[in-house]
RNA sequence: GGCCGAGUGGUUCAGUCGGUUAGAACGCCGGCCUGUCACGCCGGAGGUCGAGGGUUCAAGUCCCUUCUCGGUCGCCA
């Protein structure tokens, strides 16, 4: 039978009581973790979303109340008012910050009864993932997830604190927009008046943002829902959000990143308690990409990528001599890693860069003892070895690995996530260390073999770097191909948390990118002309980032599913499993929107 | 779309070479207990082994198909 509040009113949060609180009057409310019945003594765990703190039940004093008590099961919601005492001696449990104090209550309320849930809601027993989802609401009581959304609180008020205090404005941008089918595939909204019509939901508050600069606002942010109709990965959903940041009058990648900078180290600085006190690390893309083969580096180990393709230009050996037609053979060193792998982790590993097109794995295990295995040294000279070992400085008990191929991508691609896969299994560095850098200087262009074309790298609206403002007018493909962005990401420990750019301002930049994307004057303008007029009417120098809200909670919490991360997520086929969707509609809801009938629904 | 992994009481899992009545822990139900806090003790209920088909004297176990979920590659301007 449950009970009303009738003016009860709640006056502390479970998990805040300490030992100076004792005497006090209080009254708390929350859900029952657990129930301890001693016969004529019954103890009750009551939970909210701050801890949980020990009601006290003594049969002597008030058997009625103890009999209420011990009618009371998990995860009912009661309110409980009684007098904050001291536990002592081996009565005060070390484990929990509330552990040296007890509720002697004098009045008990049930709010509401439960049914016995499907999993037991304790931080110690496991659960599937798909019974989790199916029942988020009670996987969400659980404190792991409930500190999760506290720390996401924080780092976007934090942001907020930040931003506001810099001068910009937080304005909201439409969700019901316009499909721009450049880049990931949109989610699509029927029109109910224009049959056939349909809005698309943003990928990216990325043109409004633009035309809030035309219109003026300078200094614009919006904690923005994004969505893209991709698959999802452990750190992505098809619908996330972004700290969404844009500033006019600027030119320089510096002005953009230096709040960018300042914002992040706010952001740890009151979320985490670190303090980054020098600036963040620079490199360019190009370095990036030679070093650590990712344009995303995790910086904070070695394992270094190494070009060995001078040691053997001239060699007999055919793989490494078609692949150096075009491409390049470059090879990492693990220190000491002759015989941290056995034969089969190293066949794993080749397997493993198969995964990112590489055609196999070339090894060479330097045992300790002097003697070498090598699954490609037999098809080199020893002049050859001997020049691929001094580049990359190998020693005994050493392990080196290598991938030759006609494609530098795919190279760089398996070699850089071979290194981290390495460094994963040989806890080369500190969990709770983070490491944040710049990358700058990305290539505006990448070619699409399969298309034929262009594609922006970033998107159409980044600048080029006065650096290689020359190359825009050549129809040479690889002259292209080399031009430098004013495009710059942030990344964090080996994640990219965040991305952007400064922006072309002028309308024949602009028609000029679009141009060497491969657009006709008619797609244009049916896909853009709102953009383009816009920027006829005097568009501020402007430019800004964006970072993933999502992944940066989750650096910040150090989880590694974004699922944990939000409140209520989507799993890899895209839907929810506690609602259902997306689900079939009514057929009057079709006919409305002027779209066929499902053939099994007719 | 490709590859890898998982699916067994409510939950998390074990289940050997194909062979007795499919086990454990937690949870749940009943009883006892005045200082527990992952309370303890005694007793009890609870299973279409994801689904379908096949091989076999015999299938949780082997084979095929399929569904669901996870991870990953492609994809994600």
């Amino acid at each position: 039978m449950t009970e009303l509040l009738n003016g009860l009113k709640r006056t502390n949060m479970c998990g805040t009581l300490r030992k100076n609180d004792e005497g006090r009057e209080v009254v708390v409310m929350g859900f029952v973790q657990k129930t301890r019945d001693l016969g004529n003594l019954v103890f009750v765990d009551l939970r909210d979303r701050t801890g949980i703190v020990q009601l006290a039940f003594d049969a002597g004093v008030n058997s009625s109340l103890t009999d209420k008590a011990r009618s009371l099961r998990g995860e009912f919601v009661v309110a409980a008012k009684g007098e904050v005492r001291l536990r002592t001696g081996k009565n005060i449990n070390e484990n929990m910050p509330t552990g040296e104090v007890e509720i002697d209550v004098a009045d008990l309320r049930i709010l509401a009864e439960a049914e016995i849930p499907p999993f037991v809601i304790s931080e110690k027993a496991s659960v599937g993932e798909n019974l989790a989802l199916k029942y988020r609401y009670l996987e969400l009581r659980k404190a792991y997830l409930q500190n999760n959304l506290i720390m996401r609180d924080k780092i976007t008020r934090a942001a907020r604190d930040y931003l506001s205090a810099n001068g910009f404005l937080e304005i909201e941008t439409p969700f019901l927009g316009k499909s721009t089918p450049e880049g990931a595939r949109d989610y699509l909204v029927p029109s109910r008046i224009k049959h056939g019509a349909f809005y698309a939901l943003p990928q990216s508050p990325q043109l409004y943002k633009q035309l809030l600069m035309i219109a003026g606002f300078d200094r614009y942010y919006q904690i923005a829902r994004c969505f893209r109709d991709e698959d999802l990965r452990a750190n992505r959903q098809p619908e996330f959000t972004q700290i969404d940041i844009e500033m006019s009058f600027v030119e320089e990648d510096e002005d953009v990143m230096a709040i960018a900078e300042g914002m992040i180290k706010e952001v740890f600085a009151k979320c985490k308690n670190i303090t980054f006190t020098k600036p963040f690390r620079r490199m360019t893309w190009a370095e990036a990409m030679n070093r650590f083969g990712s344009d995303k580096p995790d910086t904070r180990f070695g394992l270094e990528l190494h070009d060995i393709s001078s040691a053997v230009k001239n060699t007999e050996f055919s793989v490494f001599r078609q692949a150096l037609e075009t491409g390049s053979v470059r090879a990492i060193c693990v220190r000491g890693g002759a015989d941290k792998f056995t034969r089969k982790e190293i066949d794993g590993f080749s397997d493993f860069v198969k995964d990112y097109g590489a055609k196999g794995l070339a090894w060479a295990s330097k045992k300790e003892d002097g003697s070498t295995t090598s699954s490609f040294y037999k098809f080199l000279t020893e002049k050859e070895i001997a020049d691929i070992e001094e580049i990359l400085s190998a020693d005994k008990g050493d392990l080196i690995l290598a991938i030759a191929d006609k494609k530098n991508k795919v190279v760089f691609d398996s070699l850089g996530a071979l290194r981290v896969h390495i460094a994963d299994k040989l806890h080369l560095y500190d969990k709770n260390e983070y490491d944040i850098l710049w990358v700058t200087e990305f290539p505006l262009l990448e070619w699409s073999d399969e298309d034929n074309r262009f594609y922006a790298m970033h998107h159409p609206f980044t600048s080029v770097n006065v650096k290689d403002l020359d190359k825009i007018d050549s129809k040479d493909r690889e002259v292209l191909a080399s031009i430098r962005a004013n495009a710059y990401d942030l990344v964090i420990n080996g994640q990219e948390a965040g991305g952007g750019s400064i922006r072309i301002h002028t309308p024949e930049m602009q028609r000029k990118m679009f141009e060497i994307l491969g657009m006709s004057e008619e797609t244009i303008k049916t896909r853009f002309g709102f953009f383009v007029d816009a920027f006829k009417y005097g568009a501020p120098p402007h430019g800004g980032l964006a970072f993933g809200l999502d992944r940066l909670v989750m650096l910040i919490t150090g989880d590694d599913n974004i699922k944990d991360v939000i409140a209520f997520p989507k799993v890899q086929n895209a839907s929810c499993l506690m609602t259902g969707a997306p689900d079939f509609v009514e057929e009057i809801q079709l006919k409305e929107l002027g779209l066929d009938v499902p053939e099994e629904d007719k």
